[in-house]
DNA sequence: ATTGTTCTAGAATTAATATTCTAATATGGC
DNA sequence: GCCATATTAGAATATTAATTCTAGAACAAT
């Protein structure tokens, strides 16, 4: 019927991530430099800039959120610890997802010009790590703001001393699951 | 001699971190009309959008490190805990210059094509602050990446939650500090 | 009051980047 | 092989923001 296209999302979304990691910024120029694919090609697939950006966040948080709530989720002993230690473990096992969900706010990759189907997907994504979190909190009796600190945000806060261009070191990991720990408030250490 | 000036520096580093504030990112448009400055004025004082970033940045940096190394090397018992607190307490004492530290990343605020004297002001700022770090780490049988984590990327994660526009929550203290109690309590002992 | 100097003002310019547009180009079914 | 259609290509254009420039205004010393 007709011709096929010659490049992969993927492709587009790694050079998203290496360029931010570079530069802190992404232009369509440094993709276009980056890929070979024509500019023309990028608009033809994505419409616009923003849109590029929002689908390569939302590649990017569904990549992470899988791991991260199949952690959670387990029902183990010690999903928590397993939870906080997916962050790192994702930035060495998918490194240019986790730079692009690292090393930029979501409000540049999610703005609200972007079509309310693709809004709508972010926003889901979201409330369901957020639901996720809830209820973990809830089985376990620890507080939500505690979970969203030890889980989330001291996680990332731990790898972002290394993206985008070091290498996250192992000893991380014990210090991320001795903080959740602290937090939640259970006390014991490895 | 010659005609003074109509505004203070100070203003424009506020309307810096509100402009980051609310959209992400300075424009010196944006800061023309938060403060009714022309533009004129802000290349006659500053001589380049770079400049007044980092002189932004420089003088943010200065703010917060007083009351960080204060804590740090007051010898008190609990000098790490206070330290640790430093961060959401300068979030509550000097919002504006908190958000211009944590919601924007160094990089975008000092760029190489400033001044070497403000170039060097800043890198002299960091070096004091990680020296402090360092001694305090030494002194106490620290390791040097537990404090790194529990006195400074912890701490900013949390109040990264909440700002530019929320108030940091009094919980958050508690959960900083034990934090920072359970990772210099499980580093590797230098 | 005069004068030299610095500061203010904002229009004009430049630079960087996103977006549009038209013309090719490749593909797969017929 | 030909056609219909999706895809590619990149030059041209539009947009946005930074920077420069020239004129005028305010101040302080004399």
């Amino acid at each position: 019927m007709a011709r096929s296209s010659t490049f992969e999302d993927s492709l587009i979304f790694a050079a998203v991530g290496s360029s931010l990691a570079r530069t802190g910024a992404v232009t369509l120029q440094a993709i276009v430099a980056d890929t070979g694919v024509s500019i023309g090609s990028l608009y033809h697939r994505y419409g616009s800039r923003e849109t590029l950006l929002a689908m390569t966040w939302l590649d990017a948080v569904r990549a992470f959120q899988a791991k991260f709530r199949e952690a959670l989720e387990s029902g183990a002993d010690d999903a928590g610890e397993r939870a906080a230690l997916a962050t790192p473990q994702f930035c060495r096992t998918d490194n240019a997802r986790a730079i692009v969900l690292a090393c930029c706010r979501q409000a540049e990759f999610a703005s609200s010009t972007i079509s309310g189907e693709l809004q709508e997907a972010i926003a889901s994504a979201n409330d369901e790590a957020i639901m996720a979190l809830r209820r973990f909190a809830a089985t376990r009796g620890y507080s939500v703001d505690a979970c969203r600190l030890g889980l989330v945000a001291f996680p990332l806060a731990a790898v972002r001393l290394y993206l985008p261009d070091k290498p996250i070191p192992a000893s991380i990991d014990a210090y991320v699951a001795n903080a959740f720990r602290a937090i939640v408030g259970t006390g014991e250490r490895v």
